[in-house]
DNA sequence: TTATACGTCGTACACTGTACGTTGTAAACC
DNA sequence: GGTTTACAACGTACAGTGTACGACGTATAA
């Protein structure tokens, strides 16, 4: 298993998984179980916050909930399960402010700022695949129930308001996965903007012709100066907020 | 190594390979290379295409070429560097359309769908993270300016052409990850939409409650049935790259 | 009390990327 | 022409992954 896939396995077993057994209250046969699924969780999460999804390894689990590796197993069916109920978990957590009376660009603005701070708390979200068909969990639905309600007075029918939503969310997930990597880019490589840019100088002048490439050299050094470095977060998000809420508005004529 | 990350390793040694050393002139000393860089990721390209990106195991691509595993880290100097020239490989062999006198509409059309094409043709693209910032090769940088024609006479700015561009190929990139997504479940699972409702219907039935998720029960159904499915890729591709073009519209005031 | 179901865990397997050392070869040097 | 030397190729090995399997002990059901 080398991808971080979600939403594979038994879906029934998923979904009993997600929801919380209702057979709880009956006692079980054999000895008593030492741990919670909650707690298997839990640990999953605090390991993927602090050193990255790829340290959501079943051992180190294990290890953080005071069992063997192979006991995660009666808590959960397998990784991809795990992940599923990481991300339902992530998503129940969120803040869910009521809506007054704003206007819908601020609700909507609301909606995408949050999504944002949820995946720049928890970066590994943008590296689970899947995140666009999260798995229906008690978490994905109470989400998905309030961000649908920002849209209340856009006067959208019903599939547009989903599917307003998604564009929405598919922007700050694009948007904050490109983040993402662009800041793990430096993690990993231990090297600074500057220094990449000292060490393959000589290449890059030598290669980066700009008579063939006339439009890529000028507007990427422009657009570089103008941020301070190849890419600015900030100023890609304020840029494609924008964008995508005047997109929007095209759709919503009158909602005040 | 779990993650399929972009852009690691010495980046000079990287430049070189992507931009092809000067210096092959020059014979080296000892035997004769027996295959070529070239082979090396046209190999693993093929794996990726028809199985996946996780068929693409550096022994898998030694078999490929005819070679043994180690051999491989002479072309290459480790997985990471294979994963970015294989996507400048691809981006080097897009087809590029010279820009005719059509409306910017249009041609930014096309760019969003000849990406949507190659992200299409090569699922695996979306798996390889640093997508967004992809490695500085002869491909990206011939996509780049082409794409960056496309915005010729819509008036924009250096900085707003390439904030402008990102955020178009970002929708693209979102939306095509959410469809290969969406597609990969089916697969994996062996399992269609209607059997996975089948299974599901009758804890799905208990637990969505609509009176705890009245937009969401009832806007979910609306979108499921009008779409004859949980997710309508064409759909969603359609209501996107509108959405998009009218964001940018706002921007490109008067461009024709 | 016995039987049964179930939690726990050690071991093991297939598979990953790749470090290391050996071997053979072809160009460079005397 | 013989020696030196740099380098391609490869076999082996290691640490780490998810997880299948079977042994063992325990607490409830009969």
């Amino acid at each position: 298993m080398t991808s971080n896939s979600t939403g594979t396995g038994q879906p029934s077993r998923t979904l009993a998984l997600l929801w919380g057994e209702p057979s709880t209250a009956r006692r079980r046969k054999g000895p008593a179980r030492s741990v919670d699924v909650t707690q298997v969780v839990d640990a999953a999460l605090v390991l993927a916050d602090e050193h990255g999804l790829a340290a959501v390894t079943m051992r180190a689990v294990a290890e953080r909930v005071g069992v063997s590796a192979m006991s995660v197993y009666t808590y959960v069916p397998g990784k991809p399960e795990l992940l599923d109920l990481m991300v339902d978990a992530t998503y129940h957590r969120m803040a869910r402010p009521t809506w007054g009376g704003q206007l819908w660009q601020d609700r909507l603005t609301l909606v995408a700022e949050s999504n944002r701070d949820l995946l720049t708390t928890h970066p590994w979200l943008t590296e689970v695949a899947g995140l666009s068909r999260p798995p229906v969990g008690p978490g994905v639905m109470a989400k998905y129930e309030h961000e649908l309600a920002a849209f209340d007075d856009t006067g959208l029918s019903d599939v547009d308001t989903d599917a307003a939503l998604t564009y929405l969310l598919g922007f700050v997930q694009a948007h904050c996965r490109a983040a993402h990597d662009a800041a793990r880019v430096t993690t990993d490589t231990a090297m600074s903007d500057a220094e990449w840019w000292a060490t393959n100088q000589p290449i890059l002048a030598r290669v980066l012709d700009p008579s063939a490439y006339p439009r890529a050299v000028r507007i990427g050094a422009a657009a570089g100066e103008a941020q301070g470095s190849a890419w600015n977060a900030d100023r890609a998000w304020r840029f494609g907020l924008a964008r995508t809420l005047d997109g929007l508005a095209a759709l919503i004529r009158d909602g005040t």
